[in-house]
DNA sequence: TCAAAGAACGTAACGTTATAACGTTGCTAA
DNA sequence: TTAGCAACGTTATAACGTTACGTTCTTTGA
């Protein structure tokens, strides 16, 4: 069953900086889903689209919050994490471990390890890759025999905009 | 007022991977703090210590509880939590974000960002450095205009000795 | 068509990690 | 001797996350 939404196509571009509308965005998703037979329930959709439209790292109770407001719909904690976890084994959203927070993944079409740039003044987040680091922590993890399952790379500083505005 | 101890000196291989006795490492935070005109208190070095002693990241109510077997010290999370962003803010303790959890740094004598490596399987954590990587990171924030104060670099996986052991 | 099974979600209670707010101690220095 | 400061103590609470179990809804297969 798939919606024919606005044709949802994987960014080719190595250097995107994530300026795609949340819209496009959540059809990507959909459209992924779709793709691997797990399903994109209403609730993982909305928490989903809450997370593009949030614009920096949401915590779960902001979530809960967030859908009390948005939906009148009271969700209790568990509910929330067992939905961010679907979202992120389906690397549509990863945790900022430095933070307890959730952003949603601008490209989750890639297989990916994430640099998180994170502003302390602002507290908008920041996704890019890099391959050669990528590279050299595999080379690093050789070195000592270690097999490495994830790679959590959180950088904290102040963000461009925020240089630009001395408000740092 | 500098003691007299096993003279402590900063190691200077920047291969070593943390081979040096706990006590050896106490005495340099020792020196290091006495250097630096900060006080490592009878506390902080206590923890510190733990730290050392442990083997693996620990978290702050495992030092409560530690204190409380080794002193019969009722210590509450503030003062422990105090005394652990103390030690951070010397470089003698890095917080494992993804686990809530502390270890102790080998090198707290160098300027370091450090790539921390830790075991889902023995939870054992292993702390390495790569000029590289740091150089990789500064470009790509460059990239953004981002001015980065803090890194935090952490890989999960499997660690030479559980896989030879096949438990994991 | 109707169990059986499984996935997603709801709910209450609880566990873990961290901080706020304020008080006490003990040292130093004019 | 008291004013100031850094460290530590104490109580309470905030913030983040999980356990355990129950309900709903769909799928599937005799």
């Amino acid at each position: 069953m798939t919606l024919r939404l606005p044709q949802p196509r994987p960014c080719k571009d190595p250097h995107c900086r994530g300026q795609h509308a949340p819209a496009e965005r959540v059809a990507l998703a959909v459209s992924l889903c779709d793709a691997r037979g797990t399903q994109l329930t209403k609730l993982r959709r909305q928490i989903l689209e809450l997370l593009w439209e949030s614009g920096r790292p949401a915590g779960a109770y902001e979530l809960i919050e967030a859908l009390k407001l948005r939906d009148s719909r009271p969700v209790g904690p568990p509910t929330v994490y067992r939905a961010l976890e679907f979202l992120i084994s389906q690397g549509l959203v990863a945790k900022i471990e430095s933070r307890n927070a959730y952003v949603p993944c601008t490209h989750p079409e890639r297989q990916h390890d994430c640099l998180f740039f994170i502003c302390s003044n602002c507290g908008a987040s920041f996704e890019m890759e890099d391959a050669r680091i990528e590279r050299l922590i595999s080379e690093n993890a050789t070195c000592i025999g270690f097999r490495p399952t994830r790679r959590v790379i959180e950088i904290e500083g102040t963000c461009a905009r925020c240089i630009a505005a001395g408000s740092a």
